[in-house]
DNA sequence: GACATTGAGACGTATTTCGTCTTATCGTCT
DNA sequence: AGACGATAAGACGAAATACGTCTCAATGTC
């Protein structure tokens, strides 16, 4: 989490691999916990459910994820999170100049959280009780863990100094017009974003 | 159940309402069970959902139902059956001659069986086992209902004596070519139906 | 043949779910 | 107003399910 952070600005970005490290195996059994994810809602997968999907015994599951359940959602919710990460700097990649930036984080960043399965996975199942869960609980780590990611994105544009600052903004912005979407700026939408 | 058979031939069709009946609340009540069927599969359902999706206690959910969720998917699966054959005989009404009829009912009921969630709900929820479970153990039940609701389809273009005899003959051949699928013929196809 | 890895499943514990029951609240009727 | 029926909320013990750990046999690999 602090690799990308640390990477000199300017260097070339990390792969998601290089941040999150899980050999296949422990890939393949994320991958069937996220189906199941997708089939049962996270509240109604059993460990039984992802070992089978996955192809392994229980056994074999508890050895490559010790601490069963809790670690191994965990490790899900962490590599989707990159994944989601990666996906947004190399969208955004292309744009250089500070609104430019500011503009393609918002809209990259709030179409992907639209269609992306990804918060289905991340929280919680039901659709009113994401929403809840999300802002009362865990609104803070979200917006420290995407500020952390999104500063060396945003930082060639306006600078080391106050790229933590500007990171956390756009973060709070996104969500909070993802969650309680506005009638009147549609951050989905290039230009109504651009004029935002 | 018995309601349709004993009607005279020629008769009106009887509506889904006469021969299943069922207060609002209880049909409120199934619809919510079928929705949440739909949402985490029939195995993971449990009675706080329903009542909660349709929107009441459970209290009143067990006075509806007395004897509990057994007797609650019992209901949803006749519910669904009856509903899912009185579609298919309004689909066939049209046909009058012996082939037309045969055809109609092959690929009426096949279109059917693939489109709908008719089978989620009243079955199990894994696609494998579905299979696996109704061809071993409620193949028998499937049979004998459909027979004894498509007989007096039939019987208009073959005579009564021999409408249960066509009845289960068709039953037993969708069944079959939905269950494992040939790559010669495709049930679901009108062409296809009447040249097999 | 030694060795590591895995699957199958038994085991006790913790959690969830079931079905019943009680109590308080609401609306309706007289 | 007071009686009445229906409902929601939730407590309760019993049953079922899921969890995490463990053992043992089977299967490869060196």
């Amino acid at each position: 989490m602090t690799a990308a952070t640390a990477r000199p600005p300017g260097s070339d970005p990390a792969p998601v691999d290089e941040i999150f490290s899980a050999s296949k195996a422990e890939h393949r059994v994320l991958d069937a916990a996220r189906a199941c994810c997708e089939r049962y809602g996270i509240d109604r997968v059993t460990v039984d459910d992802i070992a089978a999907e996955a192809g392994i015994s229980r056994a074999t599951l508890y050895r490559l994820f010790p601490g069963g359940k809790d670690v191994l959602f965990e490790s899900l919710r962490t590599r989707e999170s990159l994944a989601f990460f990666v996906k947004l700097r190399d969208q955004v990649s292309a744009a250089d100049d500070f609104e430019d930036v500011v503009v393609s984080v918002l809209v990259a960043a709030t179409r992907a959280l639209r269609e992306d399965e990804h918060l289905k996975i991340t929280l919680a199942s039901r659709p009113g009780e994401v929403l809840y869960e999300l802002q009362v609980t865990d609104v803070a780590h979200i917006v420290e863990l995407a500020t952390e990611f999104l500063s060396p994105l945003v930082a060639p544009s306006i600078g080391a100094a106050r790229s933590s600052e500007l990171a956390e903004w756009l973060t709070r912005v996104v969500l909070s017009y993802f969650l309680s979407p506005s009638a009147r700026v549609d951050l989905g939408d290039h230009a109504s974003a651009a004029n935002f």
